[in-house]
DNA sequence: GTCTATAAATTGATAGAC
DNA sequence: GTCTATCAATTTATAGAC
């Protein structure tokens, strides 16, 4: 799910270079651009490739087919920096948000993507059921080092991951933010992104610490800090 | 918003009650089914015609447009049962998502729908927008009401609505059922929707009540009433 | 009132020119 | 390697039969 699975040609021979980097990222960057505004299966070859002055067959040329290229542009985001893991995870968490509010268009293109996936047979179903899987146990490494510094996440005893309150909390602060933004593309104004998740991952971590489920913490100590 | 805008004919003429209640409503529930598992654009007349056996062009008698159908089956929430207001909104809310467990097509269609609505022109957009504010006022509500028995929520005192703790409270609870329904979707085990939302309503109304928010309510009382 | 036949436009994708 | 001409299937919607 890291490796980017298409080859990136870093100079194409005959391309020169300097003149035009690289036909594909351009073709990805359009790509993203039109699923963001209609979704995926709304979007049409026809509108990617209308933004780049070819035919819905140019496009095609350089992915396989309409899935091909989605899966691409999922496979983007794998190429930024990664996120820093435990503690600092959650900081990076209301940072996102904070980003996300500048950046319309990359929120709206996994909001609505995510969504759509939901969809019978929809392609970028796995991709987005793993997605959610590891990030939730991520968030939840992340909410176990603040309830408890330096200890990790507690092996199965016995109750379902599911029924553990700190992956619950996790699953809870990821779905605040997909919320929030559907929410916020649909008024700006009503709603700030990052204050909220903020907010409830202030409250859960104090609420997780005041009910006696990490050992020790303090409620001062996760007050403070995300 | 709340007024079926179609009027529903009681009993039209031609019709032998008994015999076929309601063309209309048929065509509604197969709208229904096939817009929960394709989303709106994907979705196609023919799909929801081959359903009723008839051809595309016999849904279109009933409903000008396919969006003329879309906003019908939306307009369809409207007719159940009205919600509690006041404290027990909740209660209500965590309800919902126990319920939305059971009946997985009701539950995409929202999902799928609400975050479809985001993109260019789509014609749900205004009534997911005022769907969103009438709830995050309710929610607001029931969080104020449950911090400060009796209380009502106060008026404009300076800082915008969407920046008033309450507000904010309001916006998660919603925000988190929302993103819960698509990681539930993606992974039935994964999440437990009702427990989480009211892990989030407990934590949030505790973090409220000992932030100094609300005027006095003890952490007890709003512990154990979710 | 209920619906089929039909049209006009658009879809993703193949085959092949340059 | 880059892309256009073209196709077969599917789309929403109109006009009109019953």
């Amino acid at each position: 799910m890291s490796e980017p699975a298409q080859q990136t040609p870093a100079a194409t021979p005959g391309n020169t270079p300097g003149k035009r980097v690289n036909r594909r990222e351009e073709i990805l960057r359009a790509a993203a651009d039109v699923f963001a505004s209609q979704g995926f299966h709304n979007a049409s070859l026809a509108d990617i490739a209308a933004t780049l002055g070819i035919t819905p067959a140019g496009v095609l040329h350089h992915f396989g087919s309409k899935t091909d290229l989605l899966t691409a542009v999922l496979e983007l985001r794998d190429s930024a920096d990664p996120p820093p893991k435990g503690r600092r995870f959650l900081d990076h968490l209301v940072d996102t948000a904070e980003r996300n509010a500048a950046r319309p268009g990359t929120t709206r293109l996994y909001a609505v993507l995510s969504a759509e996936s939901v969809t019978e047979g929809h392609p970028a179903q796995d991709w987005f059921r793993h997605r959610y899987a590891e990030l939730r146990a991520d968030v939840e490494a992340a909410v176990v080092d603040r309830l408890d510094p330096g200890a990790a996440v507690p092996a199965a005893d016995g109750v379902p991951e599911a029924a553990r309150p700190t992956r619950e909390a996790a699953a809870a602060i990821l779905a605040v933010m997909d919320g929030l933004q559907v929410q916020w593309l649909l008024d700006p104004d009503a709603v700030d992104m990052a204050a909220v998740t903020r907010l409830v991952a202030d409250a859960l971590v104090t609420h997780l610490a005041g009910t006696g489920d990490g050992p020790a913490a303090g409620p001062g100590a996760a007050d403070r800090t995300a």
